[in-house]
RNA sequence: GGCUCGUUGGUCAAGAGGUUAAGACACCAGCCUCUCACGCUGGUAUCGCGGGUUCGAUUCCCGCACGAGUCACCA
């Protein structure tokens, strides 16, 4: 059997990480299986279609590497693939369920559908309502009574009763098809060996299942994913919202999230590679994946544990590629390569950015208590010693570099017969005006340059007496 | 409410009828250290409840509780 997955998102407009689970849970099964990974745009509510939409799962896809083989713009030998452009398919097959008998005209207003009782209605009847242009749509017929059974990778068999299954609605008003026809048309004329889609859809699976009897096609592999739960300030947990954080890609990337840490993080929303290791590439998860290790149970979206994970996909860049990254964050002329190297280590979030180095770019108001209240016995006085000898011993350092900027003050140390962390401290502090840098001493100097930093150093000389 | 699914530390999460019940996040302590962080070492803490089956259940079965999904001319 060929392997064909899809990946079909409605244009609404933003990203969910539950529909990008979905995307990347097909991708993953498409590659480990080698199959092909198809796009669909399932865009037939007309009124929640958004402009531009289209452009932002386009996009996604792209930043995350989930490379489509087949979809709108990419080509491939079962287009169109947004539904809007393939009316005509699903109004034929309607057609011809409605002459097997599986199918039915109903011309009941929407408040009405309850009592609606055109299952039964004379075919004459039928005829003249139609003929005099009377709105309707198309619904399935169900059984009345039985059990309906099917088999779920994940979640293992399911029996429903047939009782339970409303006659759906196959064909709307405005003649465009609902997502349970259109999707159920689409899967078999694309081929779509196995589908993988959120288990919000598991109790409507048999409605499906009835369709495809009724053609006389072959169903599908079912592969249901757990929700995706978020935990809410107040502590409860309940379907991932906004009240739980970011929900949508954008968002995360916006929070400072390396797409694909985002991707790492949301492999293991429902699914572990079956050893200990956390940290994967996408390459890596396609190698490891294996639809036996998705569990049943809801995945919680954790934010702290994304951090996490996001710090350890920033240490793997190399200097040079989050010197790059950091350029969105660094509107000030320096050095980024250095900077990098400092911030590499301490970033968990790239929107933490900005507060760790404002104070390269603008000089600090250091207030001299800062510098006192430590617990290297520092008063004023040894502080503006310690500041006076440094400035001294800096400007004639020509090499403005961490190594000898370290040498230098080190050796100031031991001539003062001072510890080398208060000189640090008192130099620190004085130059960034923070308890808390990215970065040592000297490391802050070698940015700020020389000039800049001894005036700094000045600067705090000048306030103690 | 009917139907469907789930429930392992504070959180995420492996796991098997008999285990010292992995690992991770967070937290705490120590080490490292020009602050913080990183890194390293160690620590606290878990099988929802009640019945059964069994020599033995956290693991299998049945109830219950709790949580979730679904019951749209939304997908």
């Amino acid at each position: 059997m060929e392997i064909r997955v899809r990946y079909a998102p409605s244009p609404t407009g933003y990203m969910h990480v539950g529909n990008l689970r979905s995307a990347l849970y097909n991708y993953l099964v498409a590659k480990s299986l080698g199959g092909k990974f198809i796009l669909r745009i399932e865009d037939t509510d007309q009124k929640r279609k958004v402009d531009g939409a289209e452009k932002i799962i386009f996009d996604t896809l792209e930043q995350t590497g989930l490379v489509c083989d087949e979809g709108p713009g990419i080509g491939g030998n079962f287009g169109p693939y947004v539904q809007s452009e393939r009316k005509e398919i699903y109004n034929k097959h309607a057609l011809e369920l409605i002459g097997k008998g599986d199918a039915y005209y109903c011309f009941c207003a929407k408040s009405e559908e309850n009592k609606c009782d055109c299952k039964n209605l004379d075919p004459k009847l039928v005829e003249n309502y139609i003929s005099s242009d009377k709105n309707y749509v198309i619904r399935q017929k169900m059984p009345e009574c039985g059990i309906s059974s099917f088999d779920d990778v994940v979640f293992g068999h399911i029996e429903i009763e047939n009782d339970q299954l409303e006659d759906q609605i196959l064909i709307k008003s405005d003649g465009m098809p609902t997502y349970n026809f259109a999707n159920v048309i689409d899967d078999h004329l694309m081929r779509i060996s196995h589908v993988i889609r959120g288990c919000e859809y598991l109790s409507a699976t048999p409605k499906y299942n009835l369709l495809y009897k009724s053609f006389g096609w072959e169903i599908p592999i079912y592969v249901h994913l757990p929700l995706i739960m978020g935990k809410n300030p107040d502590g409860s947990v309940t379907k991932l919202s906004k009240r739980a954080g970011a929900v949508s890609f954008v968002d995360l990337v916006n929070e400072g999230y390396l797409p694909e840490a985002i991707i790492n993080y949301i492999s293991f929303l429902g699914w572990n590679p079956g050893s200990t290791q956390e940290i994967f590439s996408l390459d890596e998860l396609e190698k490891v994946f294996s639809i036996d290790n998705i569990r049943k149970s809801p995945a919680i979206f954790d934010y702290e544990k994304l951090a996490w994970v996001n710090e350890h996909h920033i240490k793997m860049k190399s200097d040079e590629e989050f010197a790059d990254i950091l350029r969105k964050y660094v509107d000030f002329e320096t050095n980024l390569i250095k900077l990098a190297k400092i911030l590499k280590p301490r970033v968990s979030k790239l929107s933490q950015i900005e507060n760790m180095i404002d104070f390269f770019r603008q000089r600090p108001d250091v207030d001299k208590n800062l510098i006192m209240n430590k617990k290297n016995k520092l008063d004023e006085k040894i502080a503006k010693e310690i500041l006076s000898n440094s400035i001294e011993v800096l400007e004639k350092v020509d090499r403005w570099e961490n190594s000898v900027l370290f040498e230098n003050l080190s050796s100031l140390s031991t001539q003062m017969n001072i510890k080398k962390n208060a000189i640090m401290w008192v130099i620190r502090v004085s130059a960034s005006g923070k308890e808390v840098t990215p970065g040592g001493a000297t490391e802050v100097l070698e940015i700020l340059g020389k000039e800049e930093s001894i005036i700094r150093l000045k600067n705090v000389l000048n306030k103690l007496v």
